[in-house]
Formats: C-alpha cells, sequence, structure tokens
RNA sequence: GCCCGCAUGGUGGAAUUGGUAGACACACAAGACUUAAAAUCUUGAGAUCGUAUGAUCGUGCCGGUUCGAGUCCGGCUGCGGGUACCA
C-alpha cells in the first residue's frame, strides 16, 4: 500500500502556485470581486496555530469565492509596531526594527508553508516608512478637519521609572519592573474625536447583518447613548473661586426625590479648587490616584468619599440641602463628572448611603407591594414600579415620572433633556519610540504646526538607545531638533507616536493599492471595499472593529473614500486550548516531551519524571500548552493541520488542540489518497458521462453526491466548516462503500472527482495531487465550484417519528407530500402506538408533515 | 464592579432554529488480516435495570411557557472575552 508524501506534494504545489502566480489578484478584472481578509498578525517571532486557524478559515472562504468566478482579494501583512520590540530591546539588546523583521521574515516562510492562497505581492507592514508616511498623511487630513486636538489627560506613571506605563505593565497597582505603587497622572495629548461619530457608528451597526449580534451588542453598549436630564445644583454659599453652579447628567431623574448626596471626581475643578485651601481634600483627591486609570481598577476598588462641607440646593426645594461629596467612583470622563445619587435606586450609592449614614429613602413601589407596609430591605430596589415619597411624582410609572421630571425641568428653564455617551475620544498619544511618529511640530511663535505633506514621512530615528526608561525620541539628541513648518525658526518635533490600533484602522484600505504614493487610491478602494469577509479573534469585538469603523467614516468625511462601513461581513473566530502538563517538580512541561507507560501514566522524555494532565487553557508560552505549527506541518504536512482546525470545533469556538485528532486528520488524508490510488471498483475514464437512467446502489450514490455537493456549499457559505468536515466524511464512507452495479463506474468517478473539489478549499495540495493523479491537467484553482442537480437533493419519501404524550414509540416512512388525515390515521394504527393508545382517550393528534406526530392520549 | 458570550456521552461536537438528542470524528473494547507490529477492515457502545424484545432517566442547577424545550422565558452556578496604553 502506498503512501502520500505530504511534505514533497505540498512543496511542489506551492512552487507551482507561485510560479504561474495563479493567486494575483487583478484590480482591472472584469469578474465580480470578492475580498476576504483575516485580521493581520502582530510579529511576535512564530506563527501561532490560533493563526493557522485563522487564515485557514480565510482561505477556505478564498479559494471557494475563487472556484464561484470571482476575483479574490486575500492579502498578507503585519501589524508591526508595539510594545513587545521595545521590550526585546531593552532585554536582549536588539533593536525594535532588526527584532520585527526578524520576525516577519520567519513568520512569512512559516504562513507559505501553510499553501495559503495569498496575493504576496501586496505585502506590507506597518512599521514601513512607506505605510506610516502615509499614516501621518491622514492624521494631518484629520486635523485639517478639525478632527483632531490635544488635551490633558490621565496616564499610569511609574514615580521610580518616571516612566509611563501601559495599563498591561501595571500590576496589582505596581509597576511591572520597579514595583513601585502607581499613580495616576495628566500629560498633554493628541485625541481623534470618535465622539462626533457617536451617532453614525451606533446607527451604522443597524446595517451590519452579517456582523454576529454579540459583536453589534458589545458595540452598542460601548457607545453607550443615553437619554437624561442635564441640569445645574446650585451651591449654597459657594465660596471664592468655585462656581455656584453644579451641572450633573443622570439618566434617572426620576429618583430625584430619593437623592441624598452629590458626588464629584476626585479629578473635577471643583475638588482641584476646593484642595488649594484644604491639606485633606488634598491627601484625598492624592489618594484618590493612587491607582491605574482602567475602568476596571476604579470600578473594583473600595468606594470611598470625602465630604466637602459644600451643600447644594435640592432643584425642586429651596429648603433642602444635599451634601457634596468627593467620590473615588465617579468618572470624569463621563456626564459632567458629578452626579446625585439616590441610594434606594442604585447599589453603589446604597452602599455609599450605608457607608457615609446618608439618608436613604425609597421613592419606588415594586408592583404588587403595598405601599403602607412597604420597607426597603438591605439592597436597593433597580426595578419598575410607582413612585412614592417624590411630591408631584407619587403615584406615578417611573416611565413616566422620568419624563415629568425632564418637562418640569425644561419648563422651569433649569434643566435639559441631554442625550450623553458613554463612548470617550480616542487618545492616540505614546510616549513610546516603535509608533508611527506624530507629524506636528511645536513653534514657540506658531504652536502646534503640521509637518508639511512633502516632508512625509517623519522618520523614526535608527540611533536610539534604550538604556534609561521613557520615551527613547524625547531621549535622542538631535531628533526632536527641527524647524517650524510655518515660520521657519528653530522648533521641536513631537515626540509622541501614535496607538497602535491607528496603523490597524487603515490597513485593509492599503491593500487595494500597496504601491499607492498617496495613502490609497481613491477608486480602486471604491471598487474593493468594503471588506466582504472579515475574520479575527472576539477579542478584537470592540477596540480595534470600532476604531475601524470610525476611521473609515472619517475617510469619507475628508473625501478619501464613499465607504460607510469597512466590514460587510465579520466572522469571530475562537481561542486555541491545549491541556497544561506538570511534571512532580511542578514545572510546565512542553507537549512534545510528554511519553506514555504502558499503564497509561504519563513522564517526560528528557528527565524521566512523571507528568499529570492540568486543565485545558488558552496555549500560552507560559504555561508551555503551546504547539509549534512548523512541527505539526513537518510531520504531518499543512493539509493535514488545515484540515484538523476545521474540524470538530464550530469556528466561533474555541478549538481544543489534541495529537489524535492531528492523528485522525492524518488518516483522512491518507484515506482520500488510498480512495484515488486504489478505488473500491475501477473508476469510469476521464471525462465519461453519467449515465441517465440509474437505480439502486448507483442512484443512491449519485444522489448522495449532490446532496453532499449542496450541503457543503451551504456550510461554507456559512462558514460551518466543521459541518462540512463531518458532511465530507459521511461522504467519504459512502464512497469507500460503492459496489460492482450498473453506472457504478461512471457515478464513483463523478463522486471521486467531486470530493477531490469539495475538499479542495481546507486541502488543497492533496486535492492538486488527486485531480491530476484523476487525469487532469488543469489546477483545482482554477476549476469551478460543482454544481448540485437539485433533483438529485430531494427525496420521495420522508421517515416521521410518531410521539405518545410526547414520547417516540415508532416511526413511519410516508410520501413527501402525504396529506394530514392519510398520516394521521397511519400513525395511530401502528402496533406500537396502540400499546400506549389503547384503554386511553385520544385528546388530540398534532402533525406536523415531514417532522413528527404527536398523539395525546390520556 | 460593568458589558458580552458559553455549558450536550469517556472526549471534540451534531440536532433542518420549537419537532426522533448524541450525526461525524477522537478515544476505547472485541474480532479479521499479519510470524509480529504498524496500517487497514468489520462490529459494539449515553446512563440504569434486563439474556433480550424493552422500560425508565438524561443536554450545568432551580422554576416556567408548550401537545412537544438542548433550543423560548425568569432566577442561579461555573468558565471565558472585553473594560479605552497588550495586540
Amino acid at each position: 500500500m502506498s503512501r502520500y508524501n505530504a511534505k514533497a506534494t505540498e512543496a511542489k504545489w506551492q512552487k507551482i502556485w507561485t510560479d504561474g502566480k495563479t493567486f494575483k489578484t487583478e484590480n482591472t478584472s472584469d469578474k465580480p470581486k470578492y475580498y476576504v481578509l483575516e485580521m493581520f498578525p502582530y510579529p511576535s517571532g512564530r506563527v501561532h496555530v490560533g493563526h493557522v486557524r485563522n487564515y485557514t478559515m480565510g482561505d477556505v472562504v478564498a479559494r471557494y469565492r475563487r472556484a464561484q468566478g470571482f476575483e479574490v482579494m486575500h492579502p498578507m501583512g503585519w501589524d508591526a509596531f508595539g510594545m513587545p520590540a521595545e521590550n526585546a530591546a531593552m532585554e536582549r539588546k536588539v533593536h525594535p526594527a532588526d527584532w520585527t523583521y526578524d520576525n516577519i521574515a520567519n513568520m512569512r516562510e512559516q504562513l507559505k508553508n501553510v499553501g495559503l492562497a495569498i496575493d504576496w505581492d501586496r505585502e506590507l507592514a506597518t512599521c514601513d516608512p512607506e505605510y506610516y508616511g502615509q499614516e501621518q498623511q491622514i492624521f494631518i487630513d484629520f486635523f485639517n478637519a478639525g478632527l483632531i486636538y490635544r488635551k490633558e489627560s490621565w496616564v499610569n506613571w511609574d514615580p521610580v521609572d518616571n516612566t509611563v506605563l501601559a495599563n498591561e505593565q501595571v500590576i496589582d497597582g505596581k509597576g511591572w519592573r520597579s514595583g513601585a505603587e502607581v499613580e495616576r497622572r495628566q500629560l498633554s495629548q493628541w485625541f481623534l474625536k470618535i465622539t462626533d461619530f457617536a451617532d453614525e457608528l451606533l446607527e451604522g451597526l443597524g446595517s451590519l447583518d452579517r456582523w454576529p449580534d454579540k459583536v453589534r451588542l458589545m458595540q452598542e453598549n460601548w457607545i453607550g447613548r443615553s437619554e437624561g436630564l442635564k441640569f445645574n445644583f446650585e451651591i449654597v454659599d459657594a465660596p471664592d473661586g468655585i462656581d455656584t453652579k453644579l451641572p450633573v447628567y443622570t439618566t434617572r431623574p426620576d429618583t430625584i426625590f430619593g437623592a441624598s448626596f452629590c458626588a464629584i471626581s476626585a479629578d473635577h475643578p471643583v475638588a482641584a479648587a476646593l484642595a488649594e485651601n484644604n491639606p485633606e481634600i488634598a491627601a484625598f483627591i492624592e489618594e484618590c490616584r493612587q491607582m491605574g486609570t482602567t475602568e476596571e481598577a476604579i470600578e473594583k476598588a473600595e468606594k470611598k468619599g470625602f465630604d466637602t462641607g459644600l451643600k447644594v440646593y435640592h432643584p425642586f426645594d429651596k429648603s433642602w440641602e444635599l451634601p457634596v461629596y468627593i467620590a473615588n467612583f465617579v468618572l470624569m470622563d463621563y456626564g459632567t463628572g458629578a452626579i446625585f445619587a439616590c441610594p434606594a435606586g442604585d447599589q453603589r450609592d446604597f452602599d455609599f448611603a450605608t457607608k457615609y449614614k446618608l439618608p436613604i429613602l425609597p421613592i419606588v413601589l415594586p408592583t404588587g407591594e403595598d405601599a403602607g407596609a412597604y420597607e426597603l430591605g438591605e439592597e436597593p430596589y433597580l426595578g419598575a414600579g410607582t413612585m412614592i415619597n417624590s411630591r408631584f411624582l407619587d403615584g406615578m410609572d417611573t416611565k413616566d415620572a422620568l419624563a415629568a421630571v425632564i418637562d418640569r425641568a425644561e419648563d422651569e428653564g433649569w434643566g435639559e433633556r441631554t442625550v450623553n455617551f458613554r463612548l470617550r475620544d480616542w487618545g492616540v498619544s505614546r510616549q513610546r519610540y516603535w509608533g508611527t511618529p506624530i507629524p506636528f511640530v511645536h513653534c514657540d511663535d506658531c504652536g502646534v504646526v503640521p509637518v508639511k505633506s512633502e516632508d512625509l514621512p517623519v522618520k523614526l530615528p535608527d540611533d536610539v538607545s534604550f538604556d534609561t526608561p521613557g520615551n527613547p525620541l524625547e531621549h535622542h539628541p538631535t531628533w526632536k531638533n527641527t524647524t517650524c513648518p510655518k515660520c521657519g525658526k528653530p522648533a521641536r518635533r513631537e515626540t509622541d507616536t501614535m496607538d497602535t490600533f491607528v496603523d490597524s484602522s487603515w490597513y485593509f484600505l492599503r491593500f487595494c493599492t500597496p504601491e499607492a504614493d498617496e495613502p490609497f487610491d481613491t477608486d480602486v478602494v471604491n471598487e474593493w471595499m468594503p471588506v466582504n469577509q472579515y475574520i479575527g479573534g472576539v477579542e478584537h469585538a470592540i477596540l480595534h472593529l470600532l476604531y475601524a469603523r470610525f476611521f473609515t467614516r472619517a475617510l469619507k468625511k475628508v473625501g478619501r473614500t464613499n465607504v460607510e462601513e469597512p466590514f460587510e461581513g465579520l466572522f469571530t473566530q475562537g481561542m486555541v486550548n491545549h491541556i497544561t502538563y506538570k511534571d512532580s517538580d511542578g514545572e510546565w512541561v512542553f507537549p512534545e516531551l510528554i511519553r506514555k507507560k504502558d499503564d497509561g501514566s504519563l513522564f517526560r522524555s528528557d528527565s524521566g519524571l512523571s507528568v499529570s494532565e492540568g486543565r485545558v487553557e488558552k496555549m500560552s508560552k507560559s504555561k508551555r500548552n503551546v504547539v509549534d505549527p512548523d512541527d505539526i506541518i513537518d510531520q504531518y504536512g499543512a493539509d493535514t493541520a488545515r484540515w484538523f482546525v476545521l474540524s470538530d470545533s464550530p469556528p466561533e469556538r474555541d478549538l481544543l488542540w489534541t495529537e489524535a485528532g492531528i492523528e485522525g486528520a492524518w488518516r483522512f488524508v491518507q484515506r482520500i489518497y488510498r480512495m484515488v490510488e486504489e478505488p473500491s471498483i475501477a473508476l469510469a475514464p476521464v471525462d465519461s458521462a453519467v449515465p441517465e437512467s440509474l437505480e439502486g446502489p448507483a442512484l443512491e450514490l449519485r444522489k448522495t453526491t449532490h446532496k453532499t455537493i449542496k450541503g457543503v456549499t451551504t456550510d461554507i457559505e456559512n462558514l460551518h466548516f466543521n459541518k462540512a468536515v463531518a458532511r465530507l466524511y459521511e461522504f467519504a464512507n459512502a464512497i469507500s462503500g460503492a459496489k460492482e452495479a450498473d453506472g457504478m463506474a461512471e457515478v464513483l468517478r463523478e463522486a471521486t472527482e467531486t470530493l477531490i473539489l469539495l475538499v479542495g478549499p481546507a486541502m488543497p495540495h492533496l486535492a492538486e495531487e488527486m485531480w491530476a493523479k484523476l487525469g487532469h491537467d488543469t489546477l483545482v484553482a482554477n476549476t469551478a465550484w460543482p454544481q448540485a442537480i437539485e433533483a438529485l437533493t430531494v427525496d420521495a419519501t420522508v421517515k416521521m417519528a410518531v410521539q405518545v404524550n410526547g414520547k417516540v414509540r415508532d416511526t413511519i416512512e410516508v410520501a413527501k407530500d402525504m396529506d394530514k388525515q392519510a398520516i394521521e390515521a397511519m400513525a395511530l394504527d401502528l402496533a406500537n402506538v396502540k400499546k400506549f393508545t389503547d384503554g386511553n382517550t385520544v385528546r388530540k393528534v398534532i402533525v406536523v408533515p415531514g417532522r413528527i406526530v404527536n398523539i395525546v392520549a390520556n
């Protein structure tokens, strides 16, 4: 029995595709266009199995669409700026550029071995000056359109290393290298006005019907549009230097009579003003700043407040004064940075009121409760009901009360109905080297001035040092010295670089015309965009996807495209998990070191120590539960790896990587090889026609063939690759079982060729090899997708389950169009049914044609 | 904390979207072939009781809607993703 040699065969076909420029994409093609894109990788150094999964899914779509006659664009690039390159520079004394380009070279080689149908001529890396220079041009366009501004904003500050830390670098409130308590500090930074597009970005979600509902919902909640009341509290005897008006925003104006205090953010101007003359307040504000900037850290921190001594008048009653607290849970970035609190209707306010012994007055009576007897327990009541203790609102429904308060505020002129968004403007400044330099110059006379377009790109200097913490661009002896583009006098370059999310917010446009000496050719982009199918991890559900949507709209606004939404179809794939192993010393062990003893127990091949299995977890270097795709491809070939990552797990869910699974895939590869090399009966010659009249097993196999074409096509359309795989296994089983019969030689050829074409997108090398063996001198990559003959995909009869009182008791085979009465009569007459209906009265019979009969009898 | 998911045999999962739960695969067991091993082929299997025909139970937990619930609704538990400077 001969064996399929994956390694040699795969290399052969990859060379044929490359030499023949098989996957070169033409911008000028007459064919309909289809743009498939997977989220481009960060060049970390090695390709991960998660990458293989992601790019294989995209490749199946690309090859399938190609077979359907589309001009497919399927490009690849590198999200190449970011912190790991700087960390490598600090730890291993390599230049970030060398580290990054080496990684790219390695990963490109690895990806090429996967056999992806990619047009490598379009490859780009975001750290190429040709790329980031165009990004700087876009930045200036946005600046000129008023979409960019500077403001003071908070960063994590490491007081020992004197450097800005990323959230990731803050561990339990401490700097990851220095171990110092992190504080928040303000810096002047660059912002993009994404909030100008809040409404559009929210409404645009409605048109994205090929996006997962969960992603749309997450984005909707992130944008967080709310309607509420904005009004000013009047401060009682406001001290000098403090405005008498304290603006607040609330989404629950109906709870205004349950108000028991006001709370302002520690970063609120009133707090700052009070701190000037009050060291205690200054100390409290300082304390509030002893933590990182993440929402998680702020929300999870113990709720603390400080009574400022200030009071405000209740808007409906000048004799009612509320105390004003500074509270560590009030965010300066949301609303006005000040709130009124109703402890009876909000958990956080309730906890705070309990802690500081502030009044808790119930104002909503839950539906069904008795007004006289109602008391609030140990918890606030957050639901709807009827207003109580609320003066003119008493007796109203909460919803009506909300409107009534706003109406009253507007009538009396002290407040207004206001739409508010949770979404904040996008801060893009990073105090780091390995990113796109922000193309601006600071001039003492002219202020902040954009670099002239003809002077772009503003290139990063090569000679930088990472010996001292902080921004190497800031430390560089000469780089920041320049002249003002406006007045020509000596001036200083901006040393901040851009958030790497900026780089990934338009790369899909650059792919359309990667050589353009402008960001992209507008006409070509308008032809290709939107991306028809975008595939990537769920972890990008909010930030990356929202920023890319914003960028696309902003680029339309500055006239560079007419595209509104960048991604027509979105698919979010799951992660790849692997079991963990620990040896008897408690060390994590790499899977390739695991060996099995005869009694089934595990040991590690290097030290011989016994090993136990741990939890299944996301593959990570620290847990050592990683598998290198190179090893798999070397041993089994790319097709086996591709087939395995598509099998079993639904693509949106996590995939459990197992050695047994990969072997199963490998066996299937061999099985297909045998089906062509040693078919169960001799195949009819190539190009022979299938006889029109068939019966028996030959007809059955032919029907299976066409049902499979139909099913696999639908599965791939819906990206249900695991179902397509299962269906193809069944098809292979049917083909293997073929026995000599009239017309079978022709039917078996049709079936075998169909199988090859259907597995083609998933296992392209094997498919090409088998296609050639079957006598074809064309490429599968250039062969049309098989068409199902509809008449062969339907059966004349259907099998129906017959239930008595919801339990299946028998099945019947009936003609597809049999009427309900006849089915009912047949069902009632079954012996297995009578056994359960005898002695009972048949009360009801439900017949669902083609599915089920349910007899209710008692 | 908040937002969003997910949970089905020993394992990964399927179930025409409210209609026969467990397709397909992995692992396992028995058998065939083989000097032997590998490979391959055949057969078996959710659990419990039973030799068996079969009966009962069964989709994380508690409750509800329905002739009928893995699927819909309410309440939990556990795990995962995001939380604006990881990408």
